[in-house]
RNA sequence: GGGGAGAUAGCCAAGUGGCCAAAGGCAACAGACUGUAAAUCUGUCCUCUUCGGAGUUCAUAGGUUCGAAUCCUAUUCUCCCCA
């Protein structure tokens, strides 16, 4: 049961560009198609979170997915959208992401379902053995330089200088195609439309050294309604790793995106039908500031990448946090044993300050810049409070006088510090 | 190898002896308005501060001067042109 992949890609805004007759191949018979993964880090972001939904997408349209992480690739560096040479992960790095990144798709892929269950193959696998002569005799001997140079990635660079290892890198990642079409019987590579040009490479190097055929397809580089970059904030990337980023702040990263930005979102990131989104749609425009599609997408994307618990926790938090909250409701819920938990699981850091501090009293800046250290400095501390930007228990507070004491104590003994508008930290009494 | 231009805060960029902790812009952070949105407006934006100030900066190391981001010397790095 083959379903049009390139229909589905199309109305969801993830289709930049493809190969003529891609179209022709999907619709013809189940295609074995794949992605590259770039082991730069030990957890993916929500930037691959695009490729990953793109073999998804493939899956359920009744293809084979194959992940490809790049434990050859990675050594040799990716030029495309760097001014720079990269520098070198040891390998000891290389290694311990490559099992990260590969635990973190098996999440999203289906590995039964019979014919096209997915697969995950690493590149260093072929590469190992492949000696450098064998390599520039059976493969650079059908690219030439001149096709090479012509490539973006590296036109971008001849000013600034770049090693023959990352002109290379093209090859390497044409001969994985190669490999693939030839002994896995893969048609297809896919990936950002960053990538066009190394899956040409390798869709040339199948025509002119076995005469074959083979298919690409990139999908758009997706940006901010503002132009600004996707995946990133003010704290760094937005990982999927819990450790990293943990379930509240990723949920908290979707329900944060814009409107404009969460219709694109929606069809990308879930597997919601355009019938279902475009209600959706309408029914947002009536209401705005329910934030519909927001929540939906938050929803979603959070209970696949983490967990439906994790989604419940960071929905409590956000709605102590950002919903109606008053201190009756947070002093009420406080003496559930498992909220404090809920918060913690939630991201929340926690300090600990002495019982003994709070019996006597202690001056608010002293209290968030001192005993704990959720402003790094006193005067930081001071401005912030005379800017209103501190809530202690839910409250804004504005004296930079006040005296801190048992009076603030929630049940089972913390204080919730507000710090601007979205930050939270919760100290813990002790001792 | 020869000639030229340059290095200023997170980034871009002005400043060419004192009025310089250093214009302006971007980014960031906070406030108001809102919907935890966008846009707009206001404030902060080297560090610490008892908000009086104090300390450390303009590639690096020396020097001239009452006084240096600014002048001199050396060093390092970057870019451009010629060979």
């Amino acid at each position: 049961m083959i379903k049009n992949f390139i229909q589905e890609l199309k109305w969801r805004g993830m289709l930049h560009d493809c190969v003529p007759g891609t179209e022709e191949q999907l619709t013809k018979e189940m295609t074995i198609g794949y992605i590259g993964f770039d082991p730069t880090a030990d957890s993916l972001g929500v930037g691959n979170l695009v490729q990953i939904m793109t073999l998804l997408h493939f899956q359920r349209a009744g293809h084979k997915p194959i992940a490809l992480v790049g434990g050859a690739t990675g050594m040799v560096g990716d030029p495309s959208g760097k001014s720079q040479e990269r520098n070198f992960l040891s390998e000891e790095v290389l290694q311990h992401n490559l099992n990260c990144q590969k635990k973190q798709l098996e999440k999203f892929l289906d590995f039964e379902s019979g014919v096209n269950s997915a697969e995950i193959v690493n590149n260093y696998d072929w590469f190992k053995n492949f000696t450098f002569l064998e390599f520039i005799r059976d493969v650079g001997k059908h690219i030439t330089i001149n096709y090479m140079m012509a490539k973006d990635s590296v036109q971008k660079r001849m000013d600034t200088g770049m090693s023959f290892t990352e002109f290379s890198y093209q090859l390497v990642q044409g001969y994985d195609f190669y490999y693939l079409w030839k002994h896995k019987g893969v048609k297809l590579q896919m990936g950002g439309s960053d990538q066009w040009g190394n899956i040409v490479t390798g869709t040339e190097l199948i025509r002119r050294k076995d005469s074959g055929d083979a298919f690409a397809l990139t999908t758009p580089l997706i940006k901010k309604a503002d132009g600004t970059k996707f995946g990133k904030t003010e704290g760094g990337n937005i990982w999927l790793d819990a450790k990293r980023t943990s379930p509240y702040q990723f949920y908290q990263f979707w329900l944060n995106a814009s409107d404009e930005d969460s219709k694109n979102y929606i069809r990308i990131f879930t597997l919601m039908t355009q019938a279902e989104i475009e209600a959706m749609e309408a029914e947002h425009a009536k209401a705005p500031n329910f934030r519909i599609l927001q929540k939906a997408l938050a929803k979603d994307i959070t209970i696949r990448v983490h967990s439906e618990t994790d989604y419940n926790a960071a929905v409590e938090a956000s709605e102590i946090f950002f919903g109606k909250g008053t201190i009756e409701q947070l002093k009420s819920v406080s003496q559930r044993g498992d909220f404090l938990d809920i918060l913690r699981e939630a991201g929340v850091p926690s300090f600990q300050i002495g019982a003994l501090d709070i019996k006597n009293g202690i001056n608010i800046v002293d209290f968030v810049a001192e005993k704990t250290k959720i402003f790094s400095s006193k005067g930081e501390a001071r401005k912030m409070i005379q800017a209103g930007g501190v809530s202690i228990n839910l409250n804004k507070i504005s004296d930079v006088n006040l005296i801190v004491n048992n009076d603030y104590l929630l049940p089972n003994s913390y204080i919730l510090i507000r710090k601007g508008k979205k930050e939270y930290s919760m100290v813990n009494v002790v001792g």
